[in-house]
DNA sequence: CTCAATGTGCTAAATAATTAGCACATGCTA
DNA sequence: TAGCATGTGCTAATTATTTAGCACATTGAG
């Protein structure tokens, strides 16, 4: 499911390509025969071939992959897991999403005030 | 392993109960046991039971999480991840953890001027 | 002490996942 | 057209997981 999530719509061998470590070819195609029949993934037909993709939207996918890691590692505190997130270095911080995030701590900020 | 990470050291029983779609008691030891023999889980006994807990340590864990949380939703940028946890409500938001963020906001903001 | 509850170690059977590989269709190139 | 690569549908066999349930040890209550 992550790979299709990250990936978007892919065929059984591109989702085989994506894998750590991958089982065969008939494993991957047997588990998104699986995936497709639990309903959490679809698959349309394009040309001879069957592109996968979840059935979840992007942004509920997101939203439940969010709660499930902050409950896990985080103790419940949404605060907490940014704060971790913002610590990791080396990748993409445009200034855009930096005044967004700005703008979103100062709004948290006088919510906090008003209470 | 989640189970693990959320509650820290437990028995097979406690493991069993955490678990959202429990299989049989005999399924889990046999689980637990995997996991141990695959390195990623260890075990200590005390009394006649066995309490299992992961090996790795919960920061590099958080962190890897993490990474990979950003990597398969948010396209490998840290910001919007952030962005989304801040969004999520009804969850706790110290004070002291706002600041925190605050200032993590400001640093990068000043990192992102010296470029 | 005695008994019931709960835990592990173990095994054998049932169930599920993975694998290799066939026939056949489609798209592409020579 | 013919040949090859790549795709699906299918099946049978192997391998892994899950299950129930046994014997036995330890803990705690009465």
């Amino acid at each position: 499911m992550d790979i299709l999530f990250r990936q978007g719509e892919c065929s059984a061998r591109e989702v085989l390509e994506a894998m750590a470590d991958p089982p065969s070819y008939s494993a991957v195609r047997a588990l998104l025969a699986k995936l497709v029949d639990k309903g959490v993934a679809g698959f349309r037909q394009q040309g001879k071939r069957y592109l996968y993709a979840p059935t979840q939207d992007t942004a509920s996918a997101r939203k439940s992959a969010l709660r499930h890691l902050v409950t896990t590692f985080f103790d419940n505190s949404p605060a907490q897991a940014a704060n971790a997130l913002l610590g990791m270095r080396g990748d993409r911080l445009e200034a855009d999403e930096l005044a967004e995030l700005k703008s979103l701590v100062d709004r948290l900020e006088r919510e906090a005030e008003h209470d």
